[in-house]
RNA sequence: GCCGAUGUAGCUCAGAGGUAGAGCGCUUCCUUGGUAAGGAAGAGGUCAUGGGUUCAAUUCCCAUCAUUGGCUCCA
């Protein structure tokens, strides 16, 4: 017998060899139909798989991460079934889940493609396979024989990954017809997959690598009722509608044309608008801080990234250099500011005393980006990033640095950003020549910031290899609608350039010194900001920032005059406010104007203008009724008020 | 940059080897209506661009450009 321990302690003996199944079936018969997999000490195993000896167990069912987990794992063996009948001699690479879902990457073999008009035929072989209630088994063989089946099937993409396993036992798994190479665990059997969608279908490079060849990969996702599928994909539908490209659409912020050039935002009279606010929303916070605004040129002297190593880094994918007609000058479109403000620094000597100097700009860059990777306003060729650096002493660096996190955080409370990531990116241990400086400043800025990070008590996720190529950084990453991460604000510590431009201060022992930089943008930048903003918010921006606050809407021509005295009396107010005077029916200039997020809709008729009042509509939310315009004013000044208070607090 | 998809009116989209359609928007007229779409008429398109096949191409083929889903990259 065995001991099994369950989370909440209790313990119940069993035979050796019983299975989390068993254990379930004994102790409800709903847990067991629940149930997907079971976590065994701190492995997860199969509800087939037998246990031998004492352990502490836990069921994983679909609400737990482990248990979607072996959900969407068996799904992706399940989908790769149905591709390997579908498409004899496909090659497999490897089909893992993900946050959302599963994939396969696969090579159906030079003279054939699967494109997303094939998607249908395997989700109906799957669902064939599935309704059969295949058992997943799993079977422990030794490598070389593992090798051999690979080698004689010619799948040299699972010959690759043994390859790289350690010697020893490896584990197989087997449903119907479907052998897979695979560390499991799995469902008991294919009918628990009850509902799936194939989403769509894409390149991908074997093993991640440019230099390999370009499997197809097939993204899925599945569930174990149809009720779940579906309302995912209406999530999925809805989360369309948010898409800071439709939405920038619709209520004109932004537009590309062909003619300027993909990649270059144009910002369109009402994005402007909303994008000054911002900027001079933080421009206010930072003179709090003790920041200085500073502008520089576009452009600058090809020599000036080579000292910054830039150009070695990035030179041969930029835009080319531009040089002047007779000397032919060579001159680079800024990729950044740190450049610039380093000789903004350099201006004059600096004393200990003078440190931190803090130098703001929203600094206009342009980047090559390739082409495959542009994206609406996330990814683009050329934007404004929300750029400062701090010179200081060594000895201020943390506070400087925490104090670079409290107006982070100031602007995410401001605009309601609750769901992000704070990742701590340092250099890839494995290859040190990606990067730029000395190993020992490299440590003393990555120890920086895992010491503000956690002094302010942040939970962060370290990922090797992220860094700048001249330090490291701290990220935070916010989720666009379709589940991709952006980098919006980041804080950057820096030793090197301020030795390759030789920047230095006296201190108090009249010798020379070196000062640390800071490079950091709370925004990351405006465009890429502004876009996450807008999903985040389905283009409802708070009151204080959206462009137009209030519209007013004329029952009847009659009350035209009323309505312009209001709209005078509004903007004596300092109240962003317009007319709808089309001969439109009210309802219609609702709808409308709904439409367009205007957060306050006043109606005025007849009854208004003899009460002298404005019959008010929030936006979303319906009827509030009649307020006269003093205490119109007062109740939109005071929401206001609140925001931009609460921000602060 | 790579793999795939898409490109038709300002927007969202339908369409077929015989030179184009809807809804919304826009203009004009009627309507002056009380809390999410009043009615009518009209204007508006070298069907992304350049080649090719064909008696005939916007439709089929190729290339380019752009957008887009991923991959790679991201100072």
């Amino acid at each position: 017998m065995i001991k099994i321990t369950f989370p909440d302690n209790s313990t119940r003996e069993y035979p050796k060899g019983i299975t989390g199944l068993e254990i379930a079936k004994s102790l409800s018969n709903s847990l067991a139909k629940e149930v997907l997999s079971v976590t065994v000490n701190d492995e997860v195993y199969d509800l087939t798989r037998p246990i031998n000896n004492d352990a502490s167990i836990k069921f994983n069912k679909w609400e737990d991460e482990e248990g979607m987990d072996t959900f969407w794992h068996s799904s992706a063996h399940l989908m790769a079934d149905a591709l390997e009948s579908l498409y004899p001699g496909i090659k497999l690479g490897i089909g893992p889940s993900i946050e959302n879902g599963f994939y396969y990457d696969v090579d159906p073999g030079d003279d054939r493609t699967i494109s997303e008009d094939d998607l249908p035929a395997i989700e109906k072989k799957m669902k064939e396979i599935a309704s059969q209630k295949k058992p997943y088994v799993r079977k422990e063989i030794p490598k070389k024989e593992a090798l051999d089946y690979y080698s004689d099937k010619g799948d040299e993409y699972k010959v690759e990954l043994l390859e790289d396993l350690e010697d020893g036992t490896i584990s197989f798994y087997t449903h119907g017809n479907f052998t897979d190479l695979c560390r499991g665990p799995h469902l008991p059997h294919t009918g628990y997959i009850k509902a799936f969608k194939l989403l769509n279908i894409a390149g991908a490079y074997w093993r991640g690598s440019e230099r390999n060849k370009q499997l197809t990969r097939i993204y899925g996702v599945s569930f174990p009722k149809q009720k779940l599928l579906e309302e995912h994909l209406l999530m999925l539908e809805k989360a369309k509608e948010r898409d800071h490209r439709k939405i920038g659409k619709e209520l004109e912020l932004f537009t590309f044309s062909q003619n300027v050039g993909s990649g270059l935002p144009l910002w369109l009279p009402k994005g402007a608008q909303l994008r000054e606010r911002l900027e001079n929303f933080l421009k206010q916070l930072q003179r709090e801080h003790g920041y200085e605004q500073v502008i520089t040129p576009h452009i600058g002297q090809k020599e000036l990234y080579i000292t910054s190593g830039h150009y070695a880094k990035y030179g041969e994918s930029s835009f080319k250099p531009i040089s002047t007609p007779t000397e032919g000058e060579e001159f680079l479109l800024k990729p950044m500011n740190c450049p610039h403000h380093c000789e903004i620094y350099k201006f004059k000597p600096r004393s200990y005393k003078d440190l931190p100097v803090r130098l703001a700009e929203f600094g206009t860059v342009y980047r090559y980006e390739q082409s495959g990777e542009l994206h609406g306003l996330t990814r683009v060729r050329g934007f404004t990033q929300d750029d400062a650096h701090i010179f200081c002493r060594p000895d201020q660096l943390k506070e400087e640095f925490i104090k670079v996190i409290d107006i982070i955080f100031i602007i995410f409370r401001a605009l309601a950003f609750k769901d992000f990531l704070v990742q701590i990116s340092l250099r890839d241990p494995g290859d040190k020549e990606k990067y730029i400086g000395s190993d020992e400043n490299w440590e003393k800025a990555e120890q920086a910031i895992v010491e503000a990070t956690k002094e302010k008590g942040l939970e962060a996720r370290v990922e090797y290899g992220e860094a700048a190529f001249y330090g490291p950084k701290l990220d935070f990453l916010v989720k666009d609608v379709l589940g991709r991460k952006w980098q919006l604000g980041t804080i950057q510590v820096d030793y090197n350039l301020p030795e390759r431009f030789d920047l230095e201060y006296t201190g108090s022992d009249n010798q020379k010194h070196r000062p640390v930089m800071i490079h950091r943008a709370p925004f990351g930048s405006m465009e890429r900001f502004v876009a996450i903003l807008t999903e985040h918010t389905a283009g409802k921006f708070p009151l204080w920032l959206t462009p137009d606050q209030v519209v007013i809407l004329p029952i009847s021509e009659k009350v035209h005059n009323y309505a312009e005295k209001v709209l005078n009396f509004l903007n004596n107010c300092d109240i962003r406010a317009l007319i709808d005077l089309r001969s439109e029916k009210i309802g219609k200039k609702i709808r409308d104007n709904e439409l367009k997020r205007i957060p306050y809709l006043l109606i005025v008729g007849e009854k208004e203008v003899e009460n002298n009042t404005v019959s008010v509509r929030k936006q979303g939310e319906g009827d509030k009724g009649s307020m006269n315009l003093e205490e119109f004013t007062n109740f939109v000044n005071k929401e206001i008020k609140n925001q931009l208070e609460s921000i602060k607090k």
